[in-house]
DNA sequence: TAAAGATACGAAAACGATTAAGACACAAAA
DNA sequence: TTTTGTGTCTTAATCGTTTTCGTATCTTTA
């Protein structure tokens, strides 16, 4: 590996003017400047990052949380798009993405801040994991800049999409499709099925729903054989639902296969949305109303606030940055207005 | 931060004691070793990866590169999976996974190699790219260990999905269910396509099946749209298919829309098959019939042939590595012996 | 013309680890 | 007693950078 030392001889000045060249420090003169980035190119130079690391404190790497076994990791189509956002985002600042783990065999202990503090990241986005374990609690406790994608605690740094907005909307939109009994099968308890759940009845008793006890159920996300169950359950009872929402685009194809065995037919019989807006979703027909994501704009913006974290750690305030989603209306769910019984 | 030096001075002892103690070397002694551990410990240190990789040139850090825009990267379902299952094969031997991009501000060119030099990762896996351009030829030429994944270099080791095979099966297994007018629609150029192909010309040959040349179309891979398309020009000729191929399972949902939207029924009327045999396919009715390829295993054997190449490149071989994939028995291919026209 | 200010570059000390080689004490063997 | 060996620890060099401070040369300005 050819190192500024190299260099240094070649074109005969020292190791500083070397570093001050390729730095484009200014107390270095124009041609000299020219002739040592020459040199570098031609010898086919790149720096260290380690040495760079060592002596300046800093990785231009940024360590990713995405972890939790449950949530599948990479394989979840949500937290992977918001990843796949959050990359490029990065990437374009000259940072580099390294996935945090509780592997690492140098760590003095193997835990996840021990990872960061070994690895150096300049920073971490929290993206998927059980932000309830002690692990990550004494994470986020650290002076590491860190931003959490849809969880929020304390003083750290928040990407949330709204999820309140995001069920008034979806219920409004069914609502103003005339459906009036509508179920809603939510995910297994953690903050964001609290938002959506209490959104739910909020805009229920907003727009004079009604709902039964009966019509609230429960299925893990993107869980399609819960969701089968659920919504058997929900076809089967006196008064069933014209409308169900389900906890994921998943899920909601749990519900179409449930409604289709019943002998009857999505949105013709029984209207059907999800959460998410996955890619698929807009692909299968009927293609399914959601309320879509902006995965996109998510992770740009975990990526955005965790640099500016990192290189203004001053002047930017600790938030939570709020992402709206909007509707995006399929054919699953069918107008029903002025066929009310 | 707290360092060895840290820990030297608590403890009363050298710097180079303290590393050899944490290190595990034999010539420190069993109290002191102890000690200094303890110490360690209790101070709250963490080993600074940038120093261990400068003197040692070790970073324990894999490069991957998953970048191809038309591939959407991340969200791609069947490359995000081998990607996970590598990233828990490599983190369980200690090494961590970052992605290689050509942003990199501090190399001196902005280039794969480059990046990869200035991290000096031990090793990289290149996942999903465009295999040909060249700076990914410039990457696999260069010194550092690499395997691929679905494409074969020179010299280069490369674990492949076994699509000969892969083809083979599946269409045997749509003929023993009676199946003979079956149309394949497969992907845009590439080496995979190709190997699928001409497996299913040569597998169709040895069934002694004769495949009309209007029965082969081609249509991007997971572009829904395309295959309505090419599933509508199908079921438009005069001798329709009984049975129909996709180059992957999203591509064959876009057959089941073209199917239903011509009033047939999936399977009764027009059978389908897929591949790859991601998660949701498994979860739609009918059911996708498809070839189910081991993203598990191949992901595995990535991570074990990389870290092999790393840590033993003496007695590790170039070799390709084939893994087998199987079909999936959905409901989306009918049974129709005896029904023969 | 001499003092002061710019400009361009170099010397050397860090950053935090690893490791070869050496030193010292003590036990066992000659 | 001397030699050899063994176990334990230290010294010091080194990895490739960055950065502070110093110095030499050249311009300006009074």
């Amino acid at each position: 590996m050819v190192s500024m030392k190299d260099i240094a001889v070649a074109c005969g000045v020292s190791v500083a003017t070397v570093s001050k060249a390729l730095n484009d420090q200014n107390d270095i003169g124009r041609k000299t400047k020219e002739r040592v980035r020459r040199m570098a190119e031609e010898m086919g130079y790149f720096s260290n990052s380690a040495a760079k690391m060592l002596k300046t404190n800093r990785s231009y790497n940024i360590g990713v949380l995405f972890a939790h076994e449950d949530y599948s990791g990479l394989t979840h189509d949500y937290y992977a798009a918001v990843l796949d956002s959050l990359k490029r985002t990065v990437e374009q600042q000259g940072y580099d993405i390294t996935f945090i783990n509780s592997y690492q065999h140098f760590a003095g202990t193997a835990s996840y801040l021990g990872h960061c503090r070994s690895r150096g990241f300049d920073g971490i986005a929290i993206v998927c994991t059980d932000f309830y374990s002690p692990e990550i609690i004494e994470l986020v406790r650290s002076d590491i800049p860190t931003v959490t994608l849809d969880h929020l605690f304390n003083d750290v740094c928040a990407v949330m999409s709204n999820n309140v907005q995001g069920m008034q909307d979806l219920l409004t939109y069914v609502w103003e499709k005339g459906h009036r009994r509508v179920a809603y099968i939510h995910g297994a308890d953690s903050s964001v099925t609290q938002s959506r759940l209490a959104s739910f009845y909020r805009t229920a008793v907003q727009l004079g729903l009604t709902i039964p006890d009966e019509y609230i159920r429960m299925s893990p996300y993107r869980d399609t054989k819960g969701a089968y169950r659920e919504t058997m359950y929900l076809l089967g009872l006196s008064e069933p639902p014209t409308c169900i929402l389900y906890p994921d685009d998943f899920s909601a194809f749990g519900g179409y296969n449930a409604i289709r065995e019943s002998g009857l037919k999505v949105a013709e019989d029984v209207s059907v949305a999800g959460y998410d807006g996955i890619r698929i979703a807009r692909h299968i027909e009927p293609t399914l109303t959601t309320l879509r994501q902006d995965t996109e704009e998510l992770g740009h913006q975990v990526g955005e606030k965790l640099i500016s974290l990192i290189e203004h750690p001053k002047t930017t305030l600790v938030e939570t940055i709020v992402v709206e989603g909007h509707v995006f209306s399929g054919n699953s769910v069918k107008d029903i207005r002025g066929k009310k019984k």
